[in-house]
DNA sequence: TTGTACGCGTTATCAC
DNA sequence: GTGATAACGCGTACAA
């Protein structure tokens, strides 16, 4: 039977319940013989404690929480571990959850706060659209991670949330790095270079990459050619994804005969764009250069070699937790961290200065 | 405050809790006025209920549990969003859990039976290594899916726990499939074919898939040289990764010089290799030839694309949730499933046959 | 060192 | 339609 309860094992060894409960957890008074033979017939009964009663019961736990959005993403992954090493040497525990793309993490967190009496959050993904109203009532200290930053958002005159709540934000500045990335292709002489983006209809990283696009045309006094944006417009959730990467590439190729380079807003993205390029019987980068963002694995090992804007993933985790846990102690007020991403160039991207037939 | 409770909520509407319990759940008894009055103060308060109450009072609930072991694998987290769906048609709750990899996942899953009254559950991923007493202390349907199966590991005369306790299991048939990879080798032509595998020591897909590959050079009478295998023995929990891959295919190359092939037994690691080899100045697949396993999407992509034993990700996915079901339902008996791979044939494999120098 | 009894926040079962 | 009240399983004062 899979009933049983911490009475029925107190029942068979003739003790109280509170006596199961101090074997249970590891408690100082208790008679080291008590303990060993409740202990037995706890295996032998397999009893399982009910995890519901005790947090309801708990007052208090040092845990904290990872709500990351969007599934398998691996950087975030890679972003957990290192918080959940750190968490765990503060002797905190550690509390990993995915959050569905259409569910709303900050409910979820006011769940979790309720339920597992949550020191603080962390999240991790995702776009920044929540209301002042639903942060105030997280009610524990709470960062954001590589979350899309709302400052440069194209607004609409809407105030910002950050000037009603001060909330703590973690993230590399989206629109400077991607105006870097493009500025580099520009003075590798690139005249004509495509960008593969998403989300422009709303806010999101895609939009903050695809302004700091644009900024870097600007800055160059080149013109704006929309023919050279490629929207991807899916409608499931994934949109960061190789295939759309190599259909972005070929359209691109296909509506401009003197395109150079392709600036991918994600390396996944720019992988595909690379197999598109290939396909297509063009060279990389003698004839087209692609540049990511990211800094993902992959673009590692991938033929040719990814150039990417790589983001400082370890530096950035631990600054997050580090950040959280001062905000736990009292130590540090909710903040805005920008973190400096940098620019690695491998093998996808190179000089765009052309023979020139026309 | 973050402590605001049914009662409060209640105390401040003037009514009675049961009254507002009804207002959160949706029961058809209750004044429209009175609901929308509580639903207004509930609002205003940012009130949550806590989800271990709830649980620990329902006595039942339709939901089952998706316990992934080990983090970020992309091949698990497609099956999940297939059988997430289903389970949805079904009207059950899908509950996704990470499990840790030092962490027992048949202990999390009874903990889950018991704080959320689980209906089934489905374990995706790792080794099976339970013990039977573990197994039917679960006390509600189950099922392994992409599990390292027990049947054909090396055990030493230990009796198969298939034998002592009917588990449901899903799983493509490691060993026949990695045999047919590497027949496909030895039919190309190749007459050193090396392998980079993992988990030697131990009841693994490592192992199977290795036992697998002294198969088929046994079935076509070829010697078996312990120096064309290289196994990672990294401490870390990632072993499936490119830069092992990349080890790997480096130290095969050094050790062995009449190297045509090498058969990987993870995508993962065989994009890793083809990296050393092109990196060694070798050309792909007409000096070595690459197959691995899996049938990721990066493998669709990769330069050159990758050849390899493509696991039938959504049949298996299918599979595993109806049965499940099947079994909830008492329409069917634990029993083991074994689905057939395909060898899809790309770009990074082809003839083994050499002018031959020596 | 051990046992009894209460309360954690919610839902379900009753009466009203 | 609504409001008391008894569980759900556990931890913990407090008494023994």
């Amino acid at each position: 039977m899979s009933n049983t309860t911490i009475k029925d094992i107190a029942r068979i060894c003739g003790v109280g319940v509170s006596t199961v409960s101090r074997a249970i957890n590891n408690h100082p008074d208790i008679n080291p013989e008590t303990k060993k033979k409740i202990m037995a017939v706890i295996e032998e009964y397999g009893f399982v404690p009910n995890d519901s009663a005790r947090y309801l019961k708990r007052s208090e736990s040092d845990s904290i929480a990872f709500l990351v959005k969007g599934i398998s993403n691996p950087f975030f992954l890679g972003m957990v571990r290192i918080m959940e090493q750190f968490t765990q040497k503060k002797n905190y525990a550690a509390i990993l959850r995915h959050v569905d793309d259409d569910q709303d993490e900050v409910s979820v967190a006011q769940a979790l706060v309720k339920e597992r009496k949550l020191k603080g959050i962390v999240f991790l993904g995702g776009n920044f659209n929540h209301t002042p109203e639903s942060l105030q009532q997280i009610g524990v200290p709470y960062i954001f991670c590589t979350v899309g930053n709302e400052d440069e958002f194209q607004m609409e005159g809407r105030p910002r949330v950050r000037d009603q709540v001060r909330y703590a934000n973690v993230a590399v500045d989206d629109l400077a790095e991607s105006e870097k990335a493009v500025l580099y292709l520009i003075e590798q002489g690139h005249r004509h270079i495509g960008i593969i983006t998403e989300g422009l209809d709303k806010p999101s990283v895609g939009q903050l990459r695809f302004l700091g696009y644009q900024k870097a045309l600007r800055e160059r006094g080149m013109a704006f050619d929309p023919n050279l944006v490629y929207e991807i417009k899916t409608k499931s959730a994934e949109r960061y994804t190789r295939e759309n990467g190599y259909l972005g590439a070929q359209a691109l190729m296909r509506d401009n005969p003197g395109l150079t380079a392709i600036f991918c807003i994600s390396d996944v993205i720019a992988i595909g764009a690379i197999r598109a390029i290939i396909d297509s019987g063009r060279k990389i980068p003698e004839d087209v250069s692609v540049v990511g963002y990211d800094g993902i694995d992959e673009g590692k090992y991938c033929v040719p070699r990814l150039t990417t804007i790589e983001q400082p993933q370890s530096e950035m985790a631990e600054a997050t937790i580090q950040f959280l846990f001062d905000m736990i102690g009292g130590k540090r007020q909710p903040d805005n961290l920008l973190m400096p991403a940098k620019l690695v160039i491998r093998e996808s991207s190179g000089s765009g200065y052309r023979p020139e037939a026309g």
